[in-house]
DNA sequence: TCAATAGTTCAACGATTCATGAGTAGTTGA
DNA sequence: TCAACTACTCATGAATCGTTGAACTATTGA
């Protein structure tokens, strides 16, 4: 994943509604949502829910096909995983505590042994 | 991670510069950068970046310590490991395609027995 | 062909964010 | 105390984002 690629698809995420909807499609993989079922979850008109989709569409963070009169969404789950991939290996270059922290948050410890003094850091 | 220390960190990092930012202060750990090095690192005028700082800031992804007349930041891996964390295990549910292609991006490829043979879900 | 259904697009408005430059505050050393 | 240095805050204008409602397009079935 490119840099561009990669602020486009966290703007995209970094809005209440979008995160819910994606946090809705990823777990129905392939098979997706239409734009109907998604409305009535997320709880947003029409037109607002079209914009949001839209926004998650040009960020690359879910596909779009018709199925008769509706319009049916998916999550591209593998550009979700390549976004997290970029963040963990290409901003933080692969930092022991960042993955540490990420592999494990049951209670906010870190278990690396050369951050186990840390702060916060 | 709470979903709105998470919208903010993602807003806060869904910047160019602020990314930059970031991926300047991670391999610093706990030492950091001062204000100074940091703003001559990424080219941009004095009060853009210490708007840029005040907003990582309060994302809770960067601390900020004074060191005599300069003012040290500082990221906090762990929170931005939590961000990550956040992503996988809340919003994607733990995804199997998610988190193999969050592990591995060599090729683009994901290597999960259900998900060889999808396109781009 | 026409009505009903499912979604999208558009213009308009308000709110937020961004970049700039001027001015201000804290720290140091003479 | 004062000048120099380092960094922050504030006001401004421009640009972008988010929401709304009305109008539009595409599909289906009678």
């Amino acid at each position: 994943m490119e840099q561009t690629q990669a602020l486009s698809a966290l703007a995209a995420l970094a809005h209440e509604t979008r995160l819910q909807i994606v946090r809705l499609l990823v777990p129905c993989g392939q098979d997706g949502l239409s734009a109907g079922e998604i409305g009535a979850r997320v709880d947003c008109s029409a037109s607002r829910l079209s914009f949001h989709l839209s926004a998650l569409d040009q960020a690359g963070l879910i596909t779009a096909r018709r199925d008769g009169r509706r319009v049916i969404y998916a999550a591209k789950r593998r550009q979700i995983g390549g976004l997290i991939h970029y963040l963990l290996n290409d901003c933080c270059a692969g930092d022991q505590t960042v993955s540490a922290c990420c592999r494990d948050q049951t209670g906010g410890a870190c278990h690396t042994a050369s951050d186990a003094a840390l702060n916060d850091s």
